[in-house]
RNA sequence: GCCCGGAUGGCGGAAUUGGUAGACGCAACGGACUCAAAAUCCGUCGCCCUCUAAAGGCGUGUGGGUUCGAGUCCCUCUCCGGGCACCA
């Protein structure tokens, strides 16, 4: 089975091993299997035409090296891979060539399987999937229609960033620093039609879910701080103007409503007008304009310089009937609370900022016990000046004040969230179309009669005074493809290059079956038959990504996204590795979409990724980030082709803590490549022969079988920890032991390489085989370790005289400290310090530690 | 500005609950083997003082503190990295 080469030929070795690996299909995942499982996931990858760059292995190798070390435990291990395939760049590759982005697709993906497979890793490619492929987005839109259904998803005419030279439109966090992520281009603001997705109905759960799950706190911390929950009240100002109603505004800080001097709306509130007097409207007008002129960049990038107008109008104080003057300012936001707050400037820094910069009053109404402060001042402290409630600690007076106002019914406590709705749609071509039809408000009627699989409200969008309604394809009809289209360029009018297609575009829809034909071709016969057209908007590159870790467990399945015994039996990864960029999105969103799945009875439990880690960033020789302008980046091929792909994995898990940022250093991957060839010398001898000191019919040492021991314990921690690191550290410490025993026992050999297996697995099936075992390591069951065998009945001791090392001593285990005091009578090293001394103290650590104090 | 993470030899890094700082590897230096080289093996390798000895002193970004004892705990500051950024 093995090869027959002399010396360490790994460019021989490895493919020849990883075409055992494929033949045998020894990565293949057994549903319906009666062992454990572990499903150990990585973040798949976008296949770019740039291929794999040194980052991917880094995380792929962790993952691959739990999984075969998973196997060995006896689990049945899922691990598997796919392409998040949907994107940008093939689209735009597409507008530049003119040739389907699928084809470019599926070259990169051909590309980025290859360099995969070079690495071995032990993927069950029996579960490849791909998001571009109708029989997986068929259910993604699938998953959108009971989004849909639930009425989680819904039109609207929102401002969103347009881009003029990609000419499409941009999430937010597709924007970086004022210019599109992609490319660097210029941005703006048109207000489009949008599909929308209702993530803050979930705002509560997705934060308080993140208590059960194992992720890294920092990333925990960013999606607390995303989803951003704020706890206080809603209040209305009357206005003076009784005719306007009341003004409604959030605050955190309900109880330091009698500071409040003035009140501020958003430039975009909706009673800016109303609330401008005839005097004011010129100088409102002009403010406006200004502030709408104003790109977001600069509403941001120059908050520093507040600036606002008075509107003319007061409202009055619920708690003390002040007249106070409403003001519109850009310093507050439309899109959170109620755009419009009651402003406190002695204990808000904006409030102050803006109030010294207009020289508005500022009252103080909260003071710490005694000292002096400096307004504007956010501590701790008793109400002042704020009538009955003077004297009570603010969160006391939080609690007594929003009661108060909710009795007299011009308040009730709110909770208010950071987190928007997720913009859910893309004026493009390479993404999944929605599985909507838009149709006639009669039309949709008629199939509200007919179909049990409608929202209870409509979603609705209204254009040139016509409503139009969403009707959902059924889902029988799913999966709606793309059609092909003569040009990949979007419209430019901000719709998809599908807004071109009239002939997919405008058709006879069947009601019933969700059946097409296009509208130019006579009518149908039937009554079920309406005239309709079809969403040009397609779905982000998030969508797909959003559920894949759930196909995998079934991934041919034709009637579900996976059967409900494979949702059991595999249910949610149990390791979900890469990187933190991914921090606050994608597994935001996917977090989102699995609760939906969970509340359908989908799935049986609540979160998906329950142990998230992220690997760190490989950075270049010169410590700076990788990038071809800088010429610093390492290709996975080069290193495999010049020192083989298992010194590579072995490097990139030995340069340093996974999660760290590190630097690649090319002359370190030589320490780890002659630790395999030492490996190799060890098992083998010049001629390829077994070494003859590999021999049962002398003993080891004793030291190599106490190392040997203490290895397999060290090892498999340092895995289940996922420090590689120190495990390969080890494993070099027992190499060179390996290498100054005159003897070594076969068994003590074949469970080192057991050991490695997991790290530098053709390498240890080579020398397994070549061992004479078979068929393969990898059915070999993980060495159990015997705490016996590395049990010692003596012990180092260190000796301290007044806190310093002054020598140790080996001594019997459980040793007293009597016992050991006297010993060090006779201690040349020690008696010295303790000649003529009083000893004032001693600590006794045992087994660790002795320290003695002397006097004087 | 706010939140989080980090700083250990020439370099990457190791160090359990506070208990011998520098494991393992890279680089460097000396030696063995060799006609020679590569490979391999043996040895040295934080700084200072000193005879290249013995012994000692200093040392984990800065300054302080707690402790018998601090890389590890507390406070201060500096620098580097990441995230958020008018969210009331």
């Amino acid at each position: 089975m093995a090869t027959k080469c002399k010396d360490y030929n790994f460019q021989e070795i490895e493919p020849h091993w990883q075409s055992f690996w494929e033949e045998n299909h020894s990565f293949r995942a057994e549903n319906g299997s009666t062992k454990p499982k572990y499903y150990v996931l990585d973040m798949f990858p976008y296949p770019s035409g740039a291929g794999l760059h040194i980052g991917h292995p880094e995380g792929y190798t962790a993952t691959d090296i739990m999984a075969r070390y998973k196997r060995a435990r006896g689990f049945n291990v899922l691990h598997p891979i796919g392409w998040d395939a949907f994107g940008l760049p093939a689209e735009q590759h597409a507008v530049k060539t003119g040739t389907h982005p699928a084809s470019n697709t599926q070259n990169n993906i051909a590309n980025f399987k290859r360099q995969i497979k070079a690495l071995g890793f032990s993927y069950d490619w029996d579960r490849e999937i791909d998001t571009t492929d109708p029989k997986y987005f068929r259910w993604t839109q699938w998953i959108f229609l009971q989004l849909f259904k639930r009425g989680l998803a819904y039109v609207d005419e929102r401002p969103v960033w347009w881009c003029p030279e990609l000419r499409t439109v941009l999430a937010n966090e597709e924007i970086v620093d004022g210019k599109s992520e992609v490319g660097g281009f210029p941005v703006e603001r048109r207000n489009l039609r949008q599909w929308v997705l209702r993530i803050t109905a979930y705002a509560e759960r997705l934060l308080a879910d993140l208590k059960g799950v194992d992720w890294p706190d920092s990333t925990k911390r960013m999606q607390e701080a995303w989803i951003g929950r704020s706890e206080g009240a809603e209040i209305q100002f009357q206005l003076e103007n009784a005719a306007l109603g009341s003004l409604k505004i959030f605050t955190t800080r309900p109880d330091t409503l009698f500071g409040c001097t003035y009140m501020v709306v958003a430039p975009e509130h909706p009673l800016v007008d109303a609330l401008t007097t005839t005097e004011q409207k010129s100088a409102v007008a002009a403010y406006h304009k200004m502030a709408s002129g104003k790109s977001d960049l600069e509403r941001t990038d120059l908050a520093k310089d507040k600036s606002g107008v008075f509107s003319g109008s007061f409202a009055i104080n619920p708690v003390n009937g002040q007249r106070v003057p409403i003001w519109i300012a850009d310093y507050v936001l439309m899109g959170y609370g109620t755009g419009a707050i009651m402003a406190v400037p002695a204990h808000d820094e904006r409030d102050h900022e803006f109030a010294v910069r207009y020289a508005l009053p500022i009252v103080q109404v909260i003071a710490p016990a005694g000292e002096a402060i400096k307004l504007p001042y956010s501590g701790d402290g008793k109400l002042v000046h704020s009538g009955a409630y003077t004297g009570l600690d603010w969160p006391e007076a939080k609690r007594r004040i929003t009661a108060d106002l909710a009795a007299r019914g011009v308040g009730k406590a709110t909770i208010n969230y950071k987190l928007r709705d997720w913009l859910f749609s893309r004026q493009r071509y390479w993404g999944e179309p929605f599985p909507i039809v838009w149709v006639s408000e009669s039309d949709y009627r008629r199939a509200a009669s007919l179909r049990q699989d409608l929202p209870a409200q409509a979603v609705t969008f209204a254009e040139n005074g016509v409503t139009h309604f969403a009707l959902p394809l059924p889902d029988a009809a799913l999966p709606l493809v793309l059609p092909d289209v003569q040009s990949y360029l979007p419209s430019g009018n901000g719709e998809s290059p599908l807004a071109n297609e009239t002939a997919w575009l405008e058709i006879w829809f069947n009601l019933e079956t969700g059946a097409a034909v296009p509208s130019s071709q006579p009518l149908p016969a039937g009554t079920v038959w309406v005239r309709a057209r079809r969403e040009t908007n397609t779905m982000p590159q998030w969508a797909g990504s959003c559920w894949y870790y759930l196909r995998f467990l079934d991934p041919r399945n034709s009637t579900a996204i996976a059967s409900p015994e494979a949702l059991r039996y595999w249910g949610v990864p149990d390791l979900y590795v890469g990187g933190a960029e991914h921090a606050v999105l994608h597994l935001l969103y996917a977090r989102f979409w699995h609760k939906v799945l969970f509340d359908l009875g989908v799935v049986p439990q609540s979160e998906p990724f329950t142990k998230l880690f992220h690997q760190g960033i490989i950075l270049g020789e010169d410590g700076e980030k990788m990038s071809k302008s800088r010429g610093n980046v390492v290709s996975p091929d080069t290193i495999i082709a010049s020192h083989g792909t298992d010194s590579l994995r072995l490097y990139l898990m030995f340069l340093g803590p996974l999660e760290a940022m590190k630097p690649w250093n090319p002359r370190g991957i030589e320490g780890v490549h002659r630790f395999l060839q030492k490996v190799w010398r060890e098992c083998l001898t010049a001629e390829g022969a077994v070494n003859p000191k590999i021999t049962a019919s002398l003993p080891e040492p004793a030291e190599l079988t106490k190392l040997l021991h203490e290895t397999i314990k060290k090892v498999g921690e340092d895995i289940e920890n996922l420090r590689f690191n120190t495990a390969i550290s080890q494993m070099m410490i027992f190499a060179n032991a390996l290498q100054k025993a005159p003897q070594v026992d076969p068994s003590t050999m074949r469970a080192f390489l057991q050991l490695l297996a997991p790290f530098a697995p053709h390498l240890a099936e080579e020398l397994w085989a070549r061992l004479g075992e078979a068929p393969s390591i990898l059915r070999a069951p993980w060495p159990a370790f015997d705490a016996a065998k590395f049990a010692t009945s003596e012990v180092k001791l260190v000796i301290q005289i007044n806190g310093r090392h002054r020598g140790d001593l080996v001594v019997a285990k459980g040793l007293s400290q009597d016992a050991v005091l006297e010993l060090l009578k006779n201690h040349a090293k020690v008696t010295p310090y303790l000649d003529g001394k009083m000893m004032k103290r001693v600590i006794y650590v045992p087994g660790k530690i002795i320290n003695i104090v002397t006097e004087g």
